[in-house]
DNA sequence: AATTGGCACTCAGAATGCGCGAGTGCCAAA
DNA sequence: TTTGGCACTCGCGCATTCTGAGTGCCAATT
């Protein structure tokens, strides 16, 4: 069993090897720290941490590094819950502060969140969820071509073309928006395809396709809440934080781009409450990501709960990272939830 | 003056370097390129075409490599136009015929020309311009939140939030709606603020205090479109394709991040028409890209012109890029613009 | 039983030295 | 103008050595 010292060597072990990027020693440890006892006890405790598989030597003879479930154990029982710093605050709340568009929002977030951590920042979108829809508007952007725009009740924005197969008048589009609008305005989104369902039947003959058409249209961007939506920042920084990544990088920063392994964890990670939820290296269970950890917590935007956080090596500050993700989360949640 | 031969020699050695990534000597010119000389020949070629600078030693002794001059006269006069090949055709189609919302579409398309090019992609978002307001829709998000979703004729849509000094109900809510509506709908962006004058005096009291904040948010978004904003995708492949940049390529990856010096760029580079417009190095005046290159092209979005292009290494393969920017671009403006 | 100093051993990484070969520049001859 | 010849340069890869931080183990001490 490990002994209380023993922990302590293994959150000194773990600081350490963060800050200094080299496998931390017997010596090292009793020369930064003050533990009252002398290399070769340290030296003892480590050898028990070995065998927990708690830290790992690199090469024989070397300095120690944690492992995987080294790191696990310093984030659940060791780690200091920080506050973030006051010029981080301030970068916060001015960063947030600035007037703009929603997405140009979570843009800005995800870009701060990314400098504030040095890591790679993700956001994902609110999904459009249990919303209702609230207004269509048809808008004619060519000949025989529409946007159609969806615009649901909390906010959520689904704009789409639409190719017809004929020309509508501008009359013939207003009527037409008209008709979708008191058929669909109020429904639930999984109620769309039903209520349309009515529609063809009290449209003018000449209407019918160009209804068909939108039809099938809105009930996609009805039912596109599924499919999420990812904003990144900052992948650069993980080539810079990461040049001692053992391999290449490049499989990494495949998977990242490739969003749709970082969607399928964004879902899957369990966040409870407004805990700060950390998956270690090979718990992500992605072999690309095996070096990497993946924080995330969730904010809320018009009562819709969405997930936002960051990616890095696992070699990271786990500590000042999850303190900048909780305040961001925050503090996006206070801009655009309902207080 | 530099002999016709001398500029094949040019085309050469601008064409093997960058497939190499080698400094490239006389040898493996005649070796590679059935020239009907010796080498000893292409030797004096290449003492002219220093003299010239148009190529230079990273050492003394060592193959040539083109420098910036040299690149700007390879694109200028010696690039072939190439066709893109069929298999990125292909891929180009079936990446746009998904259908998906306009945003996803955009981002679908920088992720397509990074991948195909290998290079980081950039689209720049179409600016309202001169667009005319279409529909403005007020969303009650919170007790006192409204979202503020503008609608332009030509397919755009800006979302903002806004915090009013006390609840609305949504009778008063669709009300003042309503009058807002019939005040900016059919009215240019520049018009909104004249026309949102007279609001104010047609109002019942008790909603006055609100419409001046809606007024102000309205305005502001109206105005947005002076602001631009970039999607980009494959920052990575700098870093892969830029293994051998001489120096950092950290500041090269922040100027990418921070965007501004990109979007500067973007609008000032002279998009003359469908031609592809490339800023090599030291041209593009900004000290962090000075080992890069830009190359941009416009399209049309809704009748709406902006741009999209690419950046990468000053050694990267123009003929094939260029061609890949430019379909790219037709294919985007084929989707996105009235036929 | 826990802690400590001593000691032999290991091994990665820096430093050094050496040889190879691609490439140049120049010159005299064709 | 082109060509072959030739001496010279110099970066790069490779092998070798050296050094020092760090370990593991043990016997002595508390």
């Amino acid at each position: 069993m490990v002994s209380p010292r023993g922990l302590e060597v293994l959150r000194a072990i773990v600081t350490d090897y963060v800050s200094s990027r080299e496998p931390v020693g017997s010596k090292s440890i009793v020369d930064r720290h003050s533990f009252g006892v002398s290399a070769a006890t340290i030296r003892n405790d480590m050898a028990l941490l070995e065998e927990e598989e708690l830290i790992a030597a690199p090469h024989t003879s070397s300095g120690r590094i944690p492992t995987d479930k080294g790191y696990r154990l310093f984030v659940d029982h060791l780690a200091e819950v920080k506050q973030i710093s006051s010029t981080q605050r301030v970068a916060i709340e001015r960063f947030l502060d600035e007037s703009g568009d929603f997405d140009e929002l979570l843009g800005r977030t995800v870009r701060l969140l990314s400098q504030l951590t040095n890591q790679v920042a993700i956001v994902q979108y609110p999904s459009l969820g249990t919303a209702k829809v609230r207004h269509v508007e048809l808008v004619k952007v060519g000949p025989r071509r529409v946007l159609s725009v969806l615009i649901t009740d909390n906010g959520r924005v689904d704009q789409r073309l639409v190719e017809l197969d004929r020309e509508l008048s501008d009359g013939e589009l207003a009527q037409l928006g008209g008709s979708i609008n008191s058929h669909v305005a109020g429904q639930g989104l999984g109620g769309v395809a039903a209520a349309l369902g009515t529609l063809s039947q009290n449209i003018a003959l000449e209407l019918f396709s160009a209804a068909t058409i939108l039809e099938a249209t809105l009930v996609e961007q009805a039912q596109a809440n599924r499919q999420q939506r990812l904003v990144m920042a900052g992948t650069a920084n993980l080539v810079r934080t990461g040049e001692d990544f053992v391999g290449s990088i490049y499989p990494m920063l495949d998977a990242i781009e490739e969003q749709v392994i970082l969607l399928k964890l964004f879902t899957e990670m369990t966040r409870d409450g407004a805990e700060v939820a950390v998956s270690i290296g090979h718990e992500l269970g992605a072999s690309a990501l095996d070096q990497t950890s993946l924080m995330t917590t969730g904010y809320a935007s018009a009562g819709q709960r969405s997930t936002l956080g960051l990616l890095g090596p696992t070699r990271m500050d786990y500590s000042n990272n999850m303190a900048a993700v909780r305040a961001v989360a925050r503090y996006l949640t206070r801009a655009l939830d309902a207080g």
